[in-house]
DNA sequence: CGTAGCTTTGAGCGGCGTCAAGAGCTGTGG
DNA sequence: CCACAGCTCTTGACGCCGCTCAAAGCTACG
């Protein structure tokens, strides 16, 4: 059904996500996979979402990984999220226009649309599809909050710990298991609200402690537990089985 | 119909949200207002959302100034969000049980409840009170963003003077109009990612920029004009009149 | 009038930013 | 198949913003 295979998803992202979202009925499931149109690629770099359009329908990433984004006046980056397969990028725009942020895929990308119109036709007979995207919407918001509390409470080693981790656990929930990690050392400078230098500079000391390992140009994890204790990680937040309720 | 009067708020801060929100109909706000029941107080400090439960309903701020916030296990605390009147303090835990943040009073406050259950039912009759529902989480989600933005990419004096900014233009959209600013030094250094000493520093660089009047203890706007000035900031993410569609 | 919490001040220092330049990859076109 | 251009990564020097520690004033409140 889905075309494209790839290290960083096997086309069944978006059904793992809505499993582990608690969607577990196979037929509703495959009815929403079922709603998604016009797949398109997006190539790394390119905007996936572009500033200040606003849109009738929902952006999912079947394949790659994304992030989104805003410029400030000044010319600097903020990454606010990260997307993987079976993420919906414009989610947040939902009944509300976002202006000024934007989804760059960091991969080349697969995405496809599912109407506003489609899925609130379907929600609205199937009362557990729209609590799914409620919860996704949550967790979304969780992850920045999260994200948040890094970057205004955390040494610059432990906020790269932590978004490595996140980025291997996030993964991991999906069904990838790979270690490497396609980010640049800008992405996270970018994420971490860090200067590129100095994420060099820790990146360094994170191979140095056996977390990442030596190979420059380009990172890949050494050791996911050193990493883990590194960040003094604790996976939880991530994990939905756990927080979800009604 | 609500019996408390203050400084923040006149007691229809919950109404003239639900109207910002795009709910226009009178008859659909005093429905939703005719939910609220079990008025409680919280005094300053007090939690009014406590870590680790889990609800079946909303919390309404009626009346005060209450923060989200989590700890971090080496004791820090980092604020999420402020609410104001009319505020719902745990939508972020609907169909989804966060376990560690918590919401405190930042003043003497007010606050209602209103089941999750009693909520539901009226929006499934009433399509436009779902739509306001997913508007406001989208609200919030932007407003953390936000947060994060300055967090990670802004000088100490420019995100104090955004986080005041907020604060002003925020009270604004409720209708009231106050200079003086209940935080403590503390909550805003735990807002910003930042030293109390350092905020401490930069609040005063702030009055000498006549941004903030010169009088110690206590925080007040002298200059809206200017505060808004040094802190280049646009309130328009603010506005949910021009952020709304669908 | 004492105590608790908030604010202010000072001294010293270190984490992280900035600037600048060079080295290593990758892709692209001739 | 080579050359060159453009990223990304790395390294060094230097300095500042903001942190920590510590102590003393203020205010409010019981």
């Amino acid at each position: 059904m889905i075309e494209v295979e790839g290290p960083l998803g096997t086309g069944n992202g978006l059904a793992r996500k809505l499993k582990n979202l608690g969607l577990d009925g196979d037929d509703e499931v495959q009815a929403l996979l079922g709603l998604v149109k016009s797949r398109r690629r997006a190539r790394r770099g390119e905007d996936i979402i572009k500033v200040g359009k606003s849109s009738r329908f929902l952006t999912v990433l079947l394949n790659g990984m994304a992030c989104r984004y805003k410029m400030t006046d000044n010319g600097r980056r903020q990454i606010f999220a990260f997307h993987y397969a079976g993420d919906f990028c414009d989610h947040h725009r939902y009944a509300f226009a976002e202006r000024d942020d934007a989804v760059a895929a960091l991969t080349d990308c697969l995405v496809g649309v599912i109407l506003h119109d489609d899925i609130e036709r379907l929600s609205a007979r199937n009362q557990r599809i729209n609590l799914v995207l409620w919860r996704n919407t949550m967790l979304e918001e969780s992850l920045i909050r999260e994200r948040l509390l890094n970057v205004g409470q955390r040494s610059a080693l432990e906020r790269i710990a932590r978004l490595l981790c996140e980025h291997i656990f996030r993964l991991e929930a999906i069904g990838v298991h790979d270690h490497v990690i396609p980010l640049t050392q800008i992405d996270i400078a970018d994420a971490a609200g860090l200067s590129v230098v100095h994420v060099n500079r820790t990146i360094q000391d994170l191979r140095e402690l056996g977390a990442l390992s030596k190979h420059s140009h380009g990172m890949r994890v050494a050791s996911r537990e050193r990493l883990v204790h590194v960040a003094r990680f604790d996976g939880r937040y991530l994990d939905m089985r756990q927080v979800m309720s009604g």
